[in-house]
DNA sequence: CGCGCCCAGCAATAGCTGGGCGCGGGCATTATTT
């Protein structure tokens, strides 16, 4: 194992830095001495420094396996930037002839960073074998007990290829996670002695409140209430696209803020514009479904507002947790109207299937037709390795009786009386700090804006539509 | 005519592949605190 002394040099002569940041150390200790680690670590803690010193030190392939493309398209900008040529993104972006030659490359990489899609394919999977591997890294690890199961079924797979490459050594990382979020990732990835870094989830400096709204209507104008007067920018967090269109539209039409939508209906190139757009501080509000936020690390969010529920406590520390990155002031909101539990069980029973359809899809399945739609392609896993449909059937059950049972927590912060932090603490079992004037709003106070500087100086409400003559008389003055 | 009941509308999250079609000139964001 390397000496202590040896890593604390190797930090200072490659990246300049005297010191690690919390559980860096001793994550990359761990994996020196030949342990799996699943590493529970908060962003911003520099999780790629961690594989990037260790690919340094052991030789052969560090494989980087990330959800999204736009992820490790980031990642080896960031590589080259420090330097590091070594690098590849194995996508579909890649057409055949570059694809192939990341492949034929292998040997000369030091980084490899690819979809769980991507590495399962055959092609793909022979040529990685012949490739010594210095570390296998999961990435977002959490979207293997979620997204799998949901509608990436190949996350599912992830055991089985590690396997297949002769279980390298492995570190799963995430940012969230509950204990038994954890339990399954061990459990998929069959790394039952895994070492757990864990760091708390809690980010004192954002401040709790959850504001019960009569109705729709109401929530509006709290939300534009919200967005005026609290100190920019803000995410607001919707459960529909269509709705964060129409709030962006109105915010843009009733207030002076500068306002985009964002969602996964948006072309790549829309998406990755307004994304620019925000990392560069040229938007006030973002009104965004839960396909923004891997990624975006942006220091000074001040504000993220909750329109419709999160899925979960989880989901909803995760998303919160994009506010205050600076360690500044922050405040998260959660507006809820009587009834809006409704849309998140809704949404539940989009990845939810009786045994009457799953039995149904096996029949498909031994009829060799192809899965179409995401429930289908998440059964096929299921099909492809021997599972029965009474299993299957159990296992969807199981499956939304736990969402249901997030939904009961979700509820119960919501409704909580006491200190909320504590409710979320509690969630990830880790022991809750003292409530503070800061912490959280208990019933009936009003939220501290002042005290913890995030008002506006000024309002920005503007109620007034523009004139046609302005607009007209603009016109003219571009055509003279 | 007024009241109450009922109903409709309806939802997020990504990767990969391959073929059809239309169109217009092009190496992209941006960094450094992981």
């Amino acid at each position: 194992m390397m000496q202590r002394e040896a890593l604390y040099q190797l930090l200072k002569n490659k990246y300049g830095f005297d010191e690690f940041r919390p559980g860096q150390y001793q994550v990359i200790s761990e994996l020196l001495a030949g342990q799996d680690v699943l590493a529970v670590l908060p962003t911003g803690t520099g999780k790629s420094l961690i594989y990037q010193l260790v690919g340094t030190v052991v030789p052969g392939l560090v494989i980087v396996v990330s959800p999204l493309i736009s992820l490790m398209q980031d990642q080896v900008a960031r590589l080259n930037y420090q330097g590091e040529k070594q690098v590849a993104a194995l996508t579909s972006q890649l057409d055949f002839g570059a694809r192939q030659s990341v492949l034929r490359h292998l040997k000369q990489l030091k980084f490899l960073f690819i979809s769980p899609e991507m590495l399962k394919q055959a092609p793909v999977l022979a040529a990685v074998e012949q490739v010594p591997l210095s570390l296998l890294v999961i990435d977002e690890a959490h979207c293997i007990s979620t997204w799998g199961p949901d509608f990436r079924p190949d996350y599912l797979s992830l055991g089985a290829l590690k396997q297949t490459l002769g279980n390298p050594l492995t570190l799963m990382l995430t940012a969230t996670a509950t204990a038994k979020v954890r339990q399954d990732i061990l459990n998929q990835l069959q790394v039952p002695s895994a070492q757990q870094v864990i760091y708390s989830v809690n980010r004192p400096n954002i401040y709790l409140a959850v504001e019960a709204v009569a109705n729709e209507a109401a929530k509006r104008q709290r939300l534009q209430q919200l967005v005026v007067t609290v100190k920019r920018p803000s995410i607001v967090y919707f459960s529909s696209k269509k709705q964060t269109e129409l709030i962006a539209d109105w915010l843009r039409a009733t207030t002076a803020l500068r306002v985009a939508a964002y969602h996964a209906g948006l072309s790549a190139e829309d998406r990755f514009k307004i994304q620019q757009q925000f990392m560069a501080g040229d938007l006030d509000v973002i009104c965004a479904t839960s396909a923004f936020g891997m990624g975006i690390n942006k220091a000074d969010i001040r504000q993220v507002i909750h329109y419709h529920l999160p899925n979960n406590l989880a989901d909803y520390v995760q998303e919160i947790g994009r506010a205050g990155r600076d360690g500044q002031p922050a405040i998260a909101v959660l507006l809820y109207a009587p009834g809006d539990e409704q849309l998140v069980r809704n949404l539940n029973e989009l990845t939810s299937a009786s045994a009457i359809e799953i039995q149904a899809d096996q029949q498909r399945f031994t009829l060799q037709q192809p899965a179409t739609t995401d429930l289908s392609q998440v059964l096929q896993y299921y099909w492809t390795h021997g599972y029965t449909v009474p299993q299957v059937t159990a296992q969807f059950e199981q499956r939304q009786r736990a969402k249901a049972a997030d939904l009961t927590q979700l509820l119960t912060y919501i409704q909580a009386k006491t200190c909320r932090r504590a409710i979320l603490m509690q969630y990830f079992n880790e022991t809750a700090p003292v409530h503070t004037a800061t912490c959280c709003q208990l019933a009936g106070e009003r939220l501290p804006l002042d005290e913890l500087g995030l008002l506006t100086r000024q309002t920005t409400s503007r109620p007034v539509t523009t004139p046609w003559e302005q607009i007209l008389a603009q016109l003219f003055l571009q055509n003279s």
